[in-house]
DNA sequence: TAAAAATACGAGCGATGACTCGTATTAGCA
DNA sequence: TGCTAATACGAGTCATCGCTCGTATTTTTA
């Protein structure tokens, strides 16, 4: 079970693995600037230094673009997260906890510009809806868990509102997160806390 | 001054102003529907029973057509908050106050889903970003008055973090409040509320 | 009622963009 | 060193879309 869905196993070479993640940087930062509708493959291309028939020798469409570098931001943000959950995450206090949880992954959006561009695009095909999906389920999962671990008794129903009201609003900061200055921004992130923090004390409590 | 920038002062029939209503709602329909920038013009034509040709007779572009579109928003928009805000809402305890401001803003946001469509599309272009822009302030300018004169004494910028954070809290939330069901979004209201007086209640006071 | 103006149509123009294909170059491998 | 496959190119194809324009119809106006 190498393949999980029969290709034809084309052989890639380091050079071509740079390629894509050539690619990958560029179609970052054309998603960013342009959302995903208004980006042209040939500036991707155009912006790695390719020629549209390179990109599509690794890419079958626009769509698997988007798809490959939703993947690519899925395993760095679970990589940068891991490294802030520790076993005993749930028994903080919540103002440290939120810090835990919220510093790396507002580090990581400003880092990456695209992951929300991509996320936030209203892009109504199903398959870029799909892309988006595991992302989504990670945020989700991780906090979710966070959440039961710290507060069993809490019914499945109630914890999951909380968690995807939760997400929502983060996501609903994020561009003030994304668009303050190195300056201001101490100043936003602690209000996101703050924000977070007052709704979310009375199902997590304070300890 | 009944014409702000030269335009030839076309003279508009009842059939035309009716035809322009169709337009503007088929026009909210597609938006919803596929977003800004997939949304075609002629598709917008074929949905109000038009052709091309006449669209363009009422609009002399595809982004005109999102201006005059999110005009009738706000218009409608201050109409219905218009009717919720009276010279005591400042005086008001906290949670009735957010009924009285969140809950039009909810049966609003649910009854015309081509506006968050619109807002929340990363259209880059400058034109549309300029139509979005009066929305914005109408509802910034609204929160900020209410906030102002319930706590004089807040500094400025205090009162302004407050109220767009309030605002972006909000915004992340409505597609949750949008996506519900009938039956669900009691629950969900008062979920976004108790998240909104959550955050302002410390700054806002609970009086 | 006749002229003028507003409304209506829809085929089609020009531009753009996703994607292809014939061909050239480079790297792995026997 | 030859042979195969991966990488690279970019002009070109085809479909879509914003928008126009010649023309026909309906309403207002004089």
């Amino acid at each position: 079970m190498t393949e999980d869905t029969a290709k034809p196993a084309r052989k890639r070479q380091a050079r071509g693995e740079k390629r894509m993640a050539e690619l990958l940087d560029a179609a970052a930062a054309v998603f960013a600037e342009q959302g995903f509708t208004r980006a042209s493959t040939n500036a991707i291309a155009a912006r790695a230094g390719a020629s549209p028939g390179t990109l599509y020798q690794f890419f079958t469409n626009k769509q698997e673009i988007a798809e490959a570098l939703m993947a690519r931001y899925v395993a760095r943000l679970q990589e940068a997260q891991g490294a802030a959950s520790g076993p005993d995450a749930a028994g903080l206090p919540l103002p440290a906890l939120l810090d835990r949880v919220v510093d790396p992954i507002i580090a990581f959006d400003r880092a990456n510009p695209g992951f929300h561009a991509l996320l936030a695009d209203p892009g109504v095909t199903e398959e870029l809806a799909a892309a988006k999906r595991p992302a989504q389920r990670l945020m989700f999962d991780r906090l979710d868990g966070l959440f039961a671990a710290r507060v069993p008794d809490l019914p499945d129903d109630e914890r999951r509102l909380a968690v995807e009201v939760a997400i929502h609003m983060f996501r609903g900061l994020l561009p003030m997160v994304i668009g303050a200055s190195e300056e201001a921004l101490p100043k936003v992130a602690a209000e996101v806390k703050r924000a977070l923090g007052a709704y979310l004390e009375p199902v997590l409590g304070s300890g």
